[in-house]
DNA sequence: ACTGGATCCTGACTGC
DNA sequence: TGCAGTCAGGATCCAG
């Protein structure tokens, strides 16, 4: 399911095979997505070449050489695929886009939580965009903003860094990895956290971001990159999935509780 | 303004 | 083997 880096090596992916081309058909096989592929979305792409393949939290953003922009979320368990010729679509491929050079850009989302909107710049005004938190591997996301964020308020920490508004990009895998290497305790309530651990925090999340990314995102679940494969980070996962597993660090069998209505995996001996 | 719960969907898995 | 129930998970929406 993709988080943050696996939207990331999808970007890295995708976007030298259409950057600089020009859409020559598209076909929809299913529009039914979180919200409806728009109808417009076939008359107004075809014909346009693709400029660049940007990302905000995780939205994919294909610029168009016109006043539009192609925004794509992998929802759970979305992916995007290069292929070089024609390949018999499978039962979620929902979308082809075709390029002047035959390579397809095919979007496949098993649970259909993703989706595929048509907007205008300026982006920073569209509603899905406008209440977005800073990007957690920018200089604006730091300690001292995660506390500042922390003061009002009563939830727990995972509940606050999953937060989008807060911080994007933190999905749940990578909230329970930061939070252990960070030696939080997920419950914890966020006004009764130091300044000093929020640094740390922001620390630790930037850490298991970057290692993702540089691993080429999780396989945990469904996730392939542009041509089909695995991510590798599974791996490296230390307390996400190891329920009854020892903690890497001391040996105590790792937790398993839900936290907002999300399973949550911890070491109650290493995270306070 | 903030919080928790419900919700969208399908496939994998569990238990009877 | 079959069937029902549970779970996974991003992010919006809604009610309190």
């Amino acid at each position: 399911m993709p988080e943050l880096p696996e939207v990331e090596t999808t970007r890295l992916g995708i976007s030298p095979h259409i950057s600089q081309k020009s859409v020559q058909q598209i076909i929809v096989r299913q529009r039914q997505l979180r919200w409806p592929i728009p109808d417009k979305l076939e008359a107004t792409l075809t014909g346009l070449t693709i400029i660049k393949v940007k990302r905000r939290a995780k939205y994919l953003l294909l610029e168009t050489c016109q006043d539009w922009v192609l925004m794509i979320h992998l929802g759970m368990s979305g992916n995007l695929r290069i292929l070089r010729e024609s390949e018999a679509a499978g039962k979620h491929d929902h979308l082809d886009i075709i390029f002047h050079d035959d390579t397809i850009l095919r979007y496949n989302d098993v649970r259909k939580f993703g989706s595929v909107l048509l907007i205008k710049p300026p982006l920073f005004d569209h509603p899905l965009i406008k209440h977005l938190g800073p990007e957690p591997l920018s200089d604006a996301f730091n300690g001292q903003y995660l506390y500042e964020k922390a003061q009002n308020r009563k939830t727990a920490i995972k509940n606050l860094i999953m937060n989008s508004h807060v911080v994007v990009g933190v999905g749940n895998i990578y909230a329970s990895e930061a939070l252990f290497q960070a030696g939080i305790h997920p419950k914890k309530q966020v006004n009764h956290i130091s300044l000093q651990n929020y640094m740390d925090l922001a620390k630790a999340i930037q850490n298991v971001l970057q290692n993702a990314i540089t691993q080429g995102g999780t396989t945990l679940k469904d996730f392939v990159n542009e041509q089909g494969k695995p991510g590798y980070f599974q791996q490296s996962l230390s307390v996400y999935g190891r329920k009854g597993l020892a903690c890497f660090q001391c040996k105590q069998p790792i937790e398993n509780e839900k936290i907002g209505q999300r399973a949550s995996y911890f070491c109650a001996n290493c995270q306070r």
